[in-house]
DNA sequence: TCTATGTGAATGAACATTCATTCATGCGTG
DNA sequence: CACGCATGAATGAATGTTCATTCACATAGA
């Protein structure tokens, strides 16, 4: 069983987006194997089944697993783009907002929650990948604070000043809650809707800071 | 070079405090490894090299790896043992409560965040682990809400109802900052600030619940 | 001597990485 | 159109290494 593009087989020498596609289609399934046996745990020939291809070819794609981490953390951080895409151009950018990291809250999470408990993992054992994961970080951080900017009406340096410690703060809960074990607990339930209450206190309290019109 | 108690080799036939002492010292040693290479990734000869002894008397003391992480656990639970046991018995139970949070919330952590991170992977991935962690889990959660009720006058049912979700916060953010990489920048700072700032608010808010006397 | 404490070589499985090879297609030539 | 060749894509066996686990053996107090 080969991944392969949607018309079967695909050209021969495939174009760039096709090659795109592939190379999404292979993260995917790669990611679910690091998934189940960790960054350690899972071998180049674990990987390179859970893709579907053999090994040499696996090798082709990626030249360690360091490279796998930067290539998912590459697709994550695609996918975070699109979202604070959605939110600059949104009409009501703090609803919006509001409502994105609700979903990351309530979301199931399913098995993201564990890579990135295995990618925080390795981003401080590894300096490679902590440097990759930092980037991602940063990245994210500066999303945040481009929002709370554009909320409050401060320019970005002042926002960052101000709302640098609430951006850390909601991306620690959205990250910590991420990485909790799912257990269907009262506890569980509890704290889901502490982590929101906390969420949303910290957004009011950049909102109630927006400059005087 | 090998790990020796205090007065070299010690007597032959161990005492069971002698032998208390042995395995504490082994869990040290063998922590440090972990943090630097990880659950998988350290082998069971780098563990015994880091206890300073030959592999096949390591495993006279640990079968497996989950035995040791069991072991290391129980070891960290007996330590937020004492801490609890200070909070409980202190004449001001809440100021110490925050002290003792601010120290886990300022302190180095060192490698032992590391740990923490690798761990929390580890629980994500095997069940073993998993248990072990849930329970030290619990048990902190359950010290926790004993200090809130006896804070606010209540039963511990009372206090599990009204603070579980208070607790569980306290706890995330302690584990989550501990898996922060240090990095020194404003950042940084400026996270702990409102980590502490979030905590000390939620603990206000119990403090505001006590019964009325 | 007996038993707790310890050693480190031995074993076989699993690992990362390489490589000779095959496969399938596009393309130029006749 | 038919043929053969160049090339990117893919294979899986081979290589040397490391791993977890076992075992035959050593040492030294009791």
């Amino acid at each position: 069983m080969t991944i392969e593009t949607p018309q079967h087989q695909a050209t021969f020498a495939r174009s760039a987006s096709e090659q795109d596609e592939r190379m999404a289609a292979i993260l995917v399934s790669v990611r679910d194997a690091f998934i189940e046996k960790g960054f350690d745990g899972a071998s180049m020939q674990d990987l390179a089944r859970a893709a579907g291809m053999s090994v040499g070819n696996f090798y082709r794609y990626f030249p360690s697993k360091s490279a796998i981490v930067a290539a998912i953390v590459g697709m994550d951080l695609r996918e975070v783009e699109a979202e604070f895409a959605t939110i600059a151009t949104s009409p009501d950018p703090l609803g919006t907002l509001r409502t994105i990291l609700g979903q990351h809250i309530d979301g199931t999470c399913a098995g993201d929650c564990a890579l990135f408990a295995e990618i925080t993992a390795a981003a401080l054992r590894k300096a490679e990948i902590g440097g990759i994961v930092g980037k991602l970080e940063a990245e994210i951080h500066s999303y945040l604070v481009a929002v709370f900017a554009l909320i409050t009406g401060r320019t970005h340096e002042d926002a960052a000043r101000r709302y640098g410690g609430h951006a850390g703060l909601v991306m620690m809960m959205i990250k910590a809650n991420g990485m909790r074990r799912p257990t269907g607990s009262k506890a569980e339930t509890d704290l889901n809707e502490m982590i929101l209450r906390t969420i949303d206190r910290t957004l009011d309290e950049i909102a109630n800071d927006a400059v005087k019109v």
